[in-house]
DNA sequence: GTGTATGCAAACAATTTGCACGGAC
DNA sequence: GTCCGTGCAAATTGTTTGCATACAC
């Protein structure tokens, strides 16, 4: 699918969530979708405020706060931790769901795919009878060909 | 193995590493080890510090954030992020290494085995030629047979 | 006796909340 | 015109830090 075309769907599916939900278009919400779409990088809500700060379109923590529940519940971006306190977050729409290694030294992260998730999740809602709804697996791993390892403390 | 055997291994093992790194062996350090294996449920630093305040011995907070990156460092607990911005730990000795299924209407957690991850892991490792150092894997559940569904929106 | 570990309180960082104003409806 | 959503600043929560005292060595 074209960036453009992402672009236009989320926006479209934005429009309609908060119309079925009796909320109002405002013109930071869709800001604040249109910057997340704009990037397929993983962000935090801090990165979001400076850039947008930066860029064009100014808003307030508190505004970003409450949106990114919005695109949440209707499944526009999705919610990670990766071992910090603080929650990164990614736009969701136009790519399949997967799992991420995140490098320990850097913090860098790499997606993957791995069809055996799916097999586990399938034998959990069996064996306990319940709706599996979303499931989050990171890998933590090391880069053992890096010129500098690091102190070795 | 029994109850006491573990809280005697750990106190050597945690007596072992103190020494082999030159920590001293304050009673607060045994005290907290010995809260955390007195129950094998998963707990955060603010409950630690209540139970512990509540019984026999109290210790400040900052004292449970520092012995809690000591026992982290043996291995004698794990840490987990299930999803809020706050820390969970749990006794790690003498169980093996699960994964975990949370109930998101309650909060409530189940362990699990599931020897795919393993392979998963392997895979990881062969395709991207890195050392796995750990993992999480958390799956999102809801139980439908309760009596009360929650609200509906 | 030395110097690390502790307790306390202040500092911090991510997030939430309260409130007055502005704009979507 | 209503009242929800916004920006701002203050409040909260989880965690870290600075510093004087206490105690493991």
């Amino acid at each position: 699918m074209e960036e453009k075309d992402i672009q236009s769907n989320v926006k479209q599916i934005f429009s309609s969530y908060l119309e079925k939900h009796s909320h109002r278009k405002t013109p930071e919400r869709f800001a604040i979708l249109e910057e997340i779409y704009s990037n397929p990088d993983h962000f935090d809500v801090d990165e979001l405020y400076t850039k947008m700060k930066d860029k064009k379109y100014r808003v307030s923590r508190a505004t970003l706060y409450n949106t990114i529940e919005l695109l949440l519940d209707c499944n526009l971006i999705r919610r990670h931790q990766f071992g910090k306190n603080m929650s990164q977050f990614e736009a969701s729409y136009g790519n399949k769901q997967h799992d991420h290694i995140i490098d320990v030294d850097t913090g860098k992260i790499v997606e993957f795919c791995d069809p055996r998730i799916q097999l586990i999740k399938n034998t959990i809602k069996e064996h306990f009878g319940v709706d599996v709804l979303h499931h989050s697996l990171n890998i933590f791993v090391r880069f053992p060909n890096k010129e500098n390892s690091e102190n070795s403390n």
